[in-house]
DNA sequence: TTATTTGTACCGACCGTTCTGTTTGCTTAT
DNA sequence: ATAAGCAAACAGAACGGTCGGTACAAATAA
């Protein structure tokens, strides 16, 4: 049961790839190539191009979801700020990673129309996202930043949207400050009083 | 000098197949197939691929320019409610198209990083929507609906990178009243007082 | 041994593109 | 009017390359 290119390398490695290249323009021996693996042992390890991709997905969601965990958990600032802290720093990383963008909302954007399992996997990884934020939205309105009459999960969903679609725009201006900028906008519209 | 399969037939059908599908996952041969010419004719009109897609942007970015103009024109009521509305429309479209969403999204998400080219023809055609809206918000502004200290520009670039964001979502999800949901709440979180 | 994993050659399908040859319709000379 | 000449438009077979996936023997573990 030695694996020697265990699945977690190529994983990460194939991740990557997929983020910045996207799935139908990458080539599973360009994975092998990147990861120093061959196609025996890629087949050996998953089944097909679209299974790897739905593992990579998982790990990718929850990498993700506790990187989010660890950026909002509680410290000494207010929920608020750290909600926009948190997406500030998601739009300074995107320079160092070629503006790739979030791999979740690519492939629902490349694949969402074409492959129902990959829709779902993405529709599901989104919702775990909404998850780790809302918690920090109803501390928000606790504090009375968030307007507590509103529901947590359309404003949560509001600003991850947002973010989506700022991140997107990114991606072909190559510019990030007008995404963190418009992130600013809509919290501070979303601010009561 | 007669075009038996004119441009205008082939471009409005590879535009939407190349919105469903995307550009990688859609071959010359389907188009082909799909507008009935053949491969002699398409690369007769076009020097490649690329060059197709560039021109099919070009045309789905002045259909949809028109498009928006029209919807946001004047009419008995007010600026805001008209830009609520066109939002609204725009996701009432979304299961009639099967959820494809915005060719200029998908073609930023699928090819920002990869693509120059195509980076830079959609970034483009994005800047020509918000300058098509623009005035609609300053107009909202004038109304007192929104905010008249807010920059115009930040305000137009917020609410089309939210729809983005909201219409990528729906294609994973294939539902659209989310997003209807997410533009109303964000609208109103922008509206003065 | 026996079972599993790896390396590599290879398969058929498909890709974007180019090719050759044919048709088409206009120009020009008669 | 009509025929020759011509260039653009077309049809679709063919090309080299790449794709996802498989076959199978060698290597490695148990």
């Amino acid at each position: 049961m030695n694996i020697k290119h265990d699945k977690e390398k190529v994983i990460s490695t194939g991740l990557n790839l997929i983020c910045s290249k996207g799935y139908n323009n990458l080539g599973i021996d360009e994975i092998c190539k990147t990861t120093g693996m061959t196609k025996g042992a890629f087949y050996n390890a998953f089944k097909s191009k679209e299974q790897f991709l739905l593992v990579a997905i998982n790990a990718y969601g929850e990498m993700m979801v506790s990187h989010l965990t660890e950026q909002l958990e509680h410290n000494q600032s207010k929920a608020i700020d750290r909600i926009a802290a948190m997406y500030d720093d998601m739009f300074d990383r995107q320079p160092n990673n070629n503006y790739t963008g979030c791999m979740i909302n690519n492939l629902m954007s490349e694949l969402g129309v074409t492959n129902q399992l990959v829709s779902e996997a993405t529709a599901n990884e989104f919702d775990n996202f909404l998850s780790v934020i809302e918690p920090i939205v109803i501390e928000a309105q606790k504090d009375g930043d968030f307007d507590p009459s509103i529901s947590s999960a359309a404003i949560t969903e509001l600003l991850h949207s947002t973010f989506y679609g700022a991140l997107t725009r990114a991606k072909s201006t190559r510019e990030y400050n007008h995404g963190k900028q418009t992130m600013t906008l809509l919290i501070n519209s979303l601010r009561s009083i």
